[in-house]
DNA sequence: TGGAAAATGAACTAACTGGTACATTCTCAA
DNA sequence: TTGAGAATGTACCAGTTAGTTCATTTTCCA
């Protein structure tokens, strides 16, 4: 029972802990990845802003490609950790829909590094998503959580039925995701020159309107 | 007036035409491109699958980042020019805007390699989009054509009042773009192994019902 | 406590890759 | 028809980059 607590040693300071040195290297090699995609990172430059070298990224992660799938997989689970812990189940299923729509919405915009990871495996067709049999578990959940709602609104009558909890969460998914994944091209075409801070292809308020307008009965043409 | 025929000679059959050579690495760098990304991309493999050489890529286009700038406006421009051809000022605003959605769906999940080349333009941020003062114009064309429709559609009191055009463009996109560019990653997770063919993430009946919810009147909740 | 296994560092390498130097052949107008 | 400029081919190069070799230091438990 001893506790990991590394010692720093007198001559070069070096020290043993191996849990530290994994986790820097893939919070780098994150950002590397989501900022250049897979073939514009580099290897040396992600070693090079860690303060292990790159001899231990090969030693941990065996190659480039293995260290982003470890990225991958790794940036999938958190992002799902933090999904399944809405609680939808304690709200009406409007309000519920409202909540995820809205919490999706913020934590796509406020993680880009996630999005661009998507988009670059989309880029590499989804080769190594394929080979994470982890990940394809995670995404279970995202797809109960919506099932849960959709058929209590049902119940209660809010919801038209006849829909597939698959496409509401894919029409949830594509607005916010594209109102990130796009930003760039979106907003050198379509922004004016001056605010070209933070393109929004979408307003949040938008979406949601958009996605209750889908799941609600009749609309008066 | 002469045509310009080229003209085969004797000895290895090499012939000027400079027309043909420039529009020959187009279409095949156009592939790579969209195929591997800028990064990704290698001219050596671009020259190999054209009839002419390495040195005619740089010939005409400089560097491979010019290439890449070449290849990303014809792609845009072709976009727009199939787009601004489809006589929507001839249908009712109803008609018009599903005609739109649909060309828009149909477009894009046949031209996957346009959608991927936006895709990693919006990885590298859309730095070569902006360099490109040609695109900026074409696209505003695409607006036109949505707030054209919006507005007839208002005044014959078919569709609510306030929204911004840009705003029905951007639903449009993130739609039938989202439905290209995450194909990969969606089919992984969400599709069962088997049909893993060409995962749809929505059915093109979806979509047009999407927007038009969006675009109509009251919906009772 | 000693030694085997785990963890790490530094320098090296072979292959790749964007780009170029140099020479040659076509083309077309004067 | 001729010659100057456009178009093209071949071979090459220098920098980069994923991955490795070899040696050293820590750690930890039998």
């Amino acid at each position: 029972m001893k506790d990991s607590i590394p010692v720093v040693t007198k001559e070069n300071g070096r020290t043993n802990d191996p849990a530290r040195t994994m986790a820097e290297i893939l919070t780098v090699a994150t950002h590397e990845f989501a900022d250049k995609g897979l073939t514009g990172a580099r290897i040396d430059e992600i070693a090079a802003a860690t303060r292990t070298s790159k001899r231990m990224i090969y030693y941990y992660f065996g190659s480039k490609d293995g260290l982003y799938l470890a990225v991958l997989e790794e940036a999938y689970r958190r992002m799902r950790a933090i999904e399944s812990d809405l609680h939808l189940d304690d709200l009406p299923p409007l309000e519920a829909l409202v909540r995820l729509v809205e919490f999706t919405y913020d934590h796509h915009r406020d993680n880009e590094d996630f999005i661009r990871l998507v988009m670059n495996e989309n880029i590499q067709r989804g080769d190594y998503l394929r080979q994470s049999t982890s990940i394809q578990q995670l995404n279970q959940n995202a797809i109960q959580s919506v099932r849960a709602v959709y058929d209590r609104g049902i119940a209660q009558g809010v919801f038209r039925p006849g829909l597939d909890p698959v496409d509401i969460h894919s029409a949830i998914s594509a607005f916010t995701f594209f109102n990130v994944s796009n930003r760039h091209t979106f907003g050198v075409i379509f922004q004016d020159r001056v605010s070209q801070g933070k393109a929004q292809t979408l307003k949040r308020e938008h979406v949601v309107e958009l996605i209750l307008r889908f799941v609600s009965h009749q609309i008066s043409l």
